[in-house]
RNA sequence: GGAGAGGUGGCAGAGUGGCCGAAUGCGCCUGACUCGAAAUCAGGUAUACAUGAAUAAUGUAUCGUGGGUUCAAAUCCCACCCUCUCCGCCA
């Protein structure tokens, strides 16, 4: 959510800065329901100032056995209008948030401008692909003969589901792994377990509610509000500072977690139908830092470094790029994409996605600290992939297939596999 | 699932209809005393929003959440959420 100061007092700059990411804002609907409320928030208040004066003068007169009938005749009106005053207030201010939480973050500056995917910005390349001297198959066909399988999981599940056996199995658990001793023990981030049903004020906090209802798994109760299932761990670990005032000394708090992710695709039929890349359900492990606001953009640097990190162990060749204004998603200020490659499509393909959402799901989950002068702060939140199991374990069995249809165990993830070399048909 | 108890400021804990945004204690901040500290004493110490140039002033809201009763609700009524204790069931 954006600061409603700055709807108040730059409006033309904010829609402006929201142009470049697509988002037309509706200035004039702004002005309406802000003057609006100014006029309803200011009578509302008269009345309700009046009614405690009124109410105090009547238990002062009371005490002292004073005649209350004429104060009584004076309130009388009072409160029939203030229920009218107060209704319309609510109604109107619900209006305001309703359109204040629909508006996507502000891109940063350093935002490349663009249009599409297309306008996004390389900035760096690691590792060179592989040549093979023979022709790469892909992940589906590679681990079909090592356990990898799609017919059975849709038989019970539908499409866009996988079941794992064997050694393939044991690889995703092994990667996974893998991330998490390398985030806890070198990079500093406390390991969480996490629910992976939330509320909708969770989703709320973190900007998946109330614009992309669509993309969750609902899961209705009786007699209850629903649960979501979390489309990643972003949503229950950022919302661990939820109306909380965090203490400077505590700060930055960082967290990571293994969990899976579901996600109902709802806008993606048709894409990526073939194999793991997009699925309903896949593990991932998340880093999320709290930080204070100074100090966000350099976090970003480094949190994207501690994915990457994972990627060179793994020997993986990747690229960074800037996503441009157009590709941002709803809640981040700045984005930097990593892509590895996959020789099957010889393309790059998303494995990790890291931003800086600034104050804009802090101040959405009112997640504040105490700064050095006493005050509360939002404080900002700033996330990554670290990284997307699902993908890696495409990524792995695709960069380091053999002639032969058998898959190398990349060196740091032998440890994982009782000191497994290779996953053989 | 059954029975009971309870949710008040950073913390502990009073408050059962009216000068209660809330006693008191602890913590914290400022000052006095002191060479300095401790102890002691005095004062201060929530958040958000509105009007506003304002970190001024004034007003409004907030005692788990949402409704209701009333001129007036932390206090009375209803619903819900959460926590704790005991019993049952259970990975």
């Amino acid at each position: 959510m954006l600061d409603i100061q700055l709807l108040r007092n730059g409006r033309e700059q904010v829609a402006a800065s929201l142009a470049t990411r697509g988002f037309v804002l509706d200035t004039h609907e702004f002005t309406r329901l802000e003057a609006e409320r100014k006029r309803l928030q200011t009578y509302t208040q008269t009345l309700q100032a009046q009614r405690n004066s009124s109410a105090k003068a009547i238990g002062i007169a009371k005490s002292r056995g004073e005649d209350i009938a004429t104060i009584m005749a004076e309130v009388a009106h009072l409160g029939e209008d203030l229920t009218v005053a107060e209704s319309a207030l609510n109604i109107l201010q619900s209006e305001l948030n309703d359109m204040l939480q629909s508006i996507p973050n502000l891109p940063h500056q350093s935002v490349p401008i663009g249009h599409s995917e297309a306008d996004n910005v390389e900035l760096s390349r690691f590792g060179t692909p592989q040549e093979m001297d023979f022709s790469a198959q892909d992940h589906v066909d590679l681990g079909e003969k090592l356990g990898l399988d799609f017919e059975i999981a849709s038989r019970m599940s539908g499409a866009r589901f996988a079941l794992l056996r064997g050694g393939v199995a044991r690889l995703h658990r092994a990667l996974a792994q893998f991330m998490m001793d390398t985030h806890t023990d070198q990079h500093g981030y406390t390991e969480t377990w996490v629910p992976y049903l939330v509320n909708a004020a969770a989703l709320r906090g973190t900007g998946q509610l109330p614009k992309f209802e669509e993309d969750l798994f609902c899961v209705p109760r009786q007699g209850m509000d629903p649960l979501y299932l979390i489309p990643t761990a972003e949503v229950p670990l950022t919302n661990i500072v939820r109306e909380q005032i965090v203490p400077l000394a505590d700060l930055p708090l960082k967290f990571v977690a293994h969990t899976p992710c579901f996600r109902s695709e709802a806008g993606a039929y048709g894409r990526d139908t073939r194999g793991m890349i997009r699925q309903h359900q896949f593990d991932k492990v998340e880093l999320v830092q709290l930080v204070e606001p100074h100090l966000s953009y350099d976090v970003l640097e480094t949190l994207t470094g501690h994915a990457e990190a994972i990627l060179r162990a793994l020997g993986l060749p990747y690229r960074k790029l800037a996503l441009c204004t157009r590709d941002l998603g709803f809640s981040a200020a700045k984005t930097y994409d990593l892509e590895v490659w996959l020789p099957a499509q010889k393309t790059y393909r998303e494995i990790s996605s890291c931003s800086n959402f600034e104050a804009f799901q802090a101040r959405r989950m009112q997640a504040r600290f105490r700064n050095a002068q006493g005050k509360t702060e939002l404080l900002h939140t700033v996330n990554g992939s670290g990284l997307a199991v699902g993908r890696t374990l495409v990524a792995v069995l695709e960069n380091y297939q053999q002639a032969d249809g058998s898959v190398v165990v990349p060196e740091v993830i032998r440890p994982y596999m009782g000191g497994l070399e290779r996953l053989v048909p």
